[in-house]
DNA sequence: TTGAAAGCGCTAACAT
DNA sequence: ATGTTAGCGCTTTCAA
């Protein structure tokens, strides 16, 4: 008897003879063609099921120029990568896209630098290793992304900067998404709105600040020097709050909802009080934000359905970009509604 | 003139025509073998640079039965898997240990489960497209190896039972670590020492149970009765020590850190101190060990070695099994050590 | 509806 | 030291 574990090495040719077929016969079962007496396809997937058999991806990927498998690129330090819930839920909607068409998706954590593994990942995802990748614009993720378009490798690149129309993109609002949150805070009667958010070489930093003066614009405010830069992490957050509670702001929007929550660490040392001494919104939409007290007011970015789309961009025949709408999430930290 | 861009479809052969040397040639040099003239070696390696020439990791796969691409399946819930430092740790010591066997590895997200990934996964993975596996085992992933055993696959089990002598595994020494724990609590006078720790079918949480048993006959203690099993999350660990607490147990030890977190939680909730009170001991050493108040005195695992080790499992001659050491690191949580 | 044959791009004998 | 040749296991014309 042959039970399964046969399978490892068994070809298509080996599945034929069993079921008294040629391999091209097994190889139309096996791509559910339809030119197949109904017997025969039964009498193969038979053969097939009784010996585990699985034919070999390299093989198919040589001829057929697929695999199958596309890749996600995050430039980033793992520490960062597995921390931040932003990541969980990309990869939650990538994961959605991956079944609905049929592929399935593999994490390449690349730590940038040199010695590390985004040197080594180049070539092989370069080739055809996998069919295409989704890569996160990351400040550092520059040189990948040339490498990939010099190789005309298929990519769909998550916030990268709106000019570049040799790559498909996939973002979101950004711009109108802080504007509308600091025409929410001007609502308020907020005068003095300062604004918080990562260096220039974040591409969604240039947005959402640009966001931010567009509303100061329509709402007849400055920004009056109440602009800080910082790491767009929690730390980076409360160093550039800290700093612009010297100017004694009536509001802060900070770009993102970690930087937010530095913010409430900041505001909270001095002693003030969200909502009433001093009102806070964020951009992003993580479950953090949620917990804080009070609930971070913020703008939601529909995360889980970028990495869905993303992957519906990767696998579209006219790959077009795609621009997807945020909302403004009320929580408590501008007052009352 | 050629630039780089042309490199996505060329072959071996058409870089030999343009060096003048025959395909073999090209292979040699590309994969450093040493007759090769190194005049005439220096030619290939220009014209490769020149083309931006990458050979075609399918092909290369399906005739060396080897891709260079390691896969880690982890089967649990990507929220889970991105939230849990555990995974962090263990990625980066993985990556360590690629870069020092010329390995990739990439991650498949697969959550458990019937319609998720881990279905399409098994064929993919069992056949070549990866040259092995490691996977970490939960208590849902006892089909999936048992499916990559069947298949033959190279795969190392992190936290496989010890008993299953098919699997190359590595793990921690589990059980003397819990034994080293619970005696070190003995040796600080408390006699009531309860356990808090996850349920049975978490093999880590079976090994660690025995050796609080072992502490407890060494020292002539018994426990009492004072054992919970709970989810090994902060709230399962917060309801094990809440219901314990009845009891009055003169310490808890937590068969993990995040259980401990819990058991904190639930202790300050009775208005309860620590260490002057009660103490408490956890497991694994996870840096959110270390800012809670007091720091938590714990048994760590080398949970960075665990990966960078499984990848050596992985790509050695000679797949042995392996158990690692592990240390107990003292916080405040038992009092002045 | 099925089989035979060619070939995907590479590596590894085997010649030379 | 280098070239020639034969496959790796599959998909896909092309015939029958």
């Amino acid at each position: 008897m042959s039970g399964p574990g046969d399978g490892a090495h068994l070809t298509l040719e080996q599945i034929g003879q069993r079921a008294g077929v040629s391999r091209s016969t097994v190889s139309r079962v096996l791509n559910g063609q339809r030119d197949v007496r109904p017997e025969v396809r039964a009498r193969v997937e038979a053969v097939i099921a009784e010996t585990g058999y699985h034919p070999n991806p390299a093989a198919r990927a040589l001829v057929s120029r697929r695999s199958g498998l596309i890749g996600l690129v995050m430039l980033t330090e793992v520490d960062e990568l597995f921390g931040d819930p932003y990541y969980s839920a990309l990869v939650n909607g990538i994961q959605q896209g991956c079944s609905e068409h049929d592929l399935i998706s593999a994490i390449f954590p690349a730590a940038p630098g040199p010695g590390s593994q985004s040197e080594a990942l180049t070539p092989q995802i370069g080739q055809r290793f996998v069919d295409g990748v989704i890569i996160t614009a990351v400040p550092q993720s520059g040189p990948m992304i040339e490498a990939l378009i010099a190789r005309g490798k298929r990519m769909v690149v998550i916030g990268h900067p709106a000019d570049d129309a040799r790559v498909t993109r996939i973002d979101v609002e950004n711009r109108p998404g802080s504007a509308q949150a600091v025409e929410h805070l001007a609502g308020h009667g907020k005068r003095r709105i300062a604004y918080v958010g990562p260096p220039a070489e974040y591409p969604f930093g240039v947005d959402r600040h640009a966001g931010y003066l567009d509303a100061l614009t329509a709402t007849g405010l400055s920004d009056d020097g109440l602009v800080q830069f910082d790491d767009p992490s929690v730390e980076g957050g409360y160093r550039a709050a800290a700093s612009l509670l010297d100017h004694e702001p009536e509001a802060i929007f900070a770009a993102t909802d970690t930087m937010a929550e530095g913010a409430y660490r900041a505001i909270a040392e001095r002693g003030l009080r969200i909502p009433d001494d001093i009102a806070v919104v964020g951009f992003d939409g993580l479950p953090r934000g949620a917990v804080l007290d009070p609930v971070l007011t913020t703008v939601v970015q529909p995360v889980v359905e970028v990495g869905r789309r993303a992957v519906g961009l990767l696998a579209s025949d006219q790959p077009d970009s795609l621009v997807l709408p945020v909302t403004l999430r009320l929580g408590g930290s501008c007052g009352p509604h």
